[in-house]
DNA sequence: ACGCGGATGGCCT
DNA sequence: GGCCATCCGCGTA
């Protein structure tokens, strides 16, 4: 219904753009769009909350385990979107970063709804207000309709694509430690904007 | 406002 | 067999 409102993003964000260091990619999709389009439906929100993952030598990356069925397009070529199942139902969907076959990421872990909040609740009929519709790695997934068939797809022209959004000030961002890990629990990679 | 534990299944050792 | 880049509901305050 109030779907049709102008969006505020423009064309995908190139290749080029996530061919850098995961915490450079992570902090600056800070207020960009991540849009889906999965089941003929718009979704969309503005990232508020990011994590980098980056590569093999990273306790914490999924790369330390190498090349795996799991693991396999984390390793592909940058603007490629790795979705993996976590605790047995949850997806969480990343940006690839750096150049094809390293294995670094940028983990989106929140965004405010934007479009297609009515679809969203739909998915989630768990989410009592708007806010909670999308502030977690599987929430928004859920929201988006991201699953295993995203998993290797590009994010410049497929169903989730990335968009430039209004930047984001150093000013209203928060660096801390990254969430729910277990190894390098003290790495400042979780970019957060207040 | 927090803290804790159960759900649930694929994947690596 | 054990470990998860999580979420939700229930308990205590």
């Amino acid at each position: 219904m109030n779907d049709r409102t102008a969006a505020p993003y423009g064309a995908p964000l190139a290749p080029a753009f996530f061919d850098r260091d995961p915490a450079i990619v992570a902090r600056a999709l800070l207020g960009a769009v991540l849009r889906s389009s999965a089941g003929g439906v718009v979704t969309s929100g503005i990232i508020t909350e990011t994590e980098a993952y980056l590569g093999p030598h990273d306790p914490a990356c999924h790369a330390v385990a190498g090349r795996t069925p799991r693991t396999w397009h984390l390793f592909g070529p940058p603007g490629t979107a790795y979705v993996y199942f976590i605790y047995g139902m949850h997806w969480c969907v990343n940006a690839v970063t750096r150049e094809d076959g390293f294995g670094s990421a940028a983990l989106i872990r929140a965004i405010a709804p934007l479009e297609g909040i009515d679809t969203m609740r739909l998915r989630r009929p768990k989410a009592r207000t708007d806010r909670t519709l999308s502030d977690g790695p599987g929430k928004l997934c859920a929201a988006l309709g991201i699953t295993r068939v995203h998993d290797g797809a590009s994010l410049q022209h497929g169903e989730i694509t990335l968009h430039a959004g209004a930047p984001v000030a150093d000013a209203e961002v928060s660096v801390t430690p990254r969430i729910g890990i277990s190894k390098a629990t003290d790495w400042p990679l979780r970019f957060v904007r207040r």
